[in-house]
DNA sequence: TCACAATATATGCGCTACGCATATAATTCG
DNA sequence: CGAATTATATGCGTAGCGCATATATTGTGA
């Protein structure tokens, strides 16, 4: 599933790596900064930068000035959070696809079992955003994820 | 869950993208020559010569001269097959990680559910095989995945 | 049987997405 | 105010891949 996932995002993008990713996470963390999203998505600060430097040529992520004017504030321009819409929408369906042929109710079974597999997974406080770094906001009431907030 | 395996798969490795899965594929599919692997692994034909070349390189696979004199026949090494047991065995920890605390009868439902997922997915012959390549062969005592011998 | 198509592997070349080391700019803190 | 800290950016190299093409072997049809 997730082959599948990253291949059709990867080409909705015309990106690899953690370019849908980025988008994603800027959709709901407008004005984040460089290094945040780099402990999001996993990446070294200089390759989020170069990633950063790629989203801007297409077009997709701005850079602006933040208070610390060290620091630069990273927004989704108009193209950027129409592709991030298209890319949510395209997981979303391949998880539907996923789904075919499974009742209400073993849908709900299998949720409240993948919740319980999600709480294993993270390591680290970051590492919460890391695992939900390509979520559709508000798909979860509640994130199963103790303590996230996303 | 795939983004953690990977990385460990690859860091036990020291190799990225298919290697680990060409290693797990040669073993259950010993003398397999490049134009199949390829297609399981969802490659070009030239990035699996080089693929071969990097795992020879490494000491993990051998180049036989198959029946067919244009094909080669791919083999493990001891190195290679003591690797792949690694590898198959951390991928199955990390597994073991993701099920922590759920119960037999938890894992069970799961596994029945993740059976009725997993038919969905396949979309060619081919597919099924590359779905499985990271399979551990008779982890499941008959392969979900409709008409897979694997 | 012999040329020609088909099949299998390999090579030349370039590209994307990274990481490490380091440079530069701004802020904080003693 | 100067030095450590923090944030971004740049130089440079690498792994892993794809496309186009070359080479070798095997089938195939007149």
């Amino acid at each position: 599933m997730t082959d599948r996932i990253r291949q059709n995002l990867d080409a909705t993008a015309k990106r690899s790596g953690e370019a849908a990713a980025a988008l994603v996470v800027l959709g709901y963390a407008p004005g984040l900064s460089v290094e945040p999203l780099r402990q999001v998505l996993g990446l070294s600060h200089p390759g989020t930068v170069r990633l950063v430097d790629r989203l801007a040529d297409d077009g997709l992520v701005e850079r602006r000035r933040a208070q610390d004017a060290r620091a630069v504030s990273l927004h989704l321009t108009k193209k950027g959070t129409g592709l991030r819409k298209r890319l949510l929408k395209q997981r979303g369906g391949e998880l539907e696809v996923a789904l075919d042929g499974l009742s209400k109710e073993e849908r709900a079974s299998l949720g409240v079992l993948l919740s319980k597999v999600l709480k294993n997974l993270p390591k680290s406080e970051m590492d919460k955003h890391n695992i939900c770094r390509l979520c559709e906001v508000g798909a979860c009431e509640q994130c199963p994820i103790p303590g996230n907030a996303v």
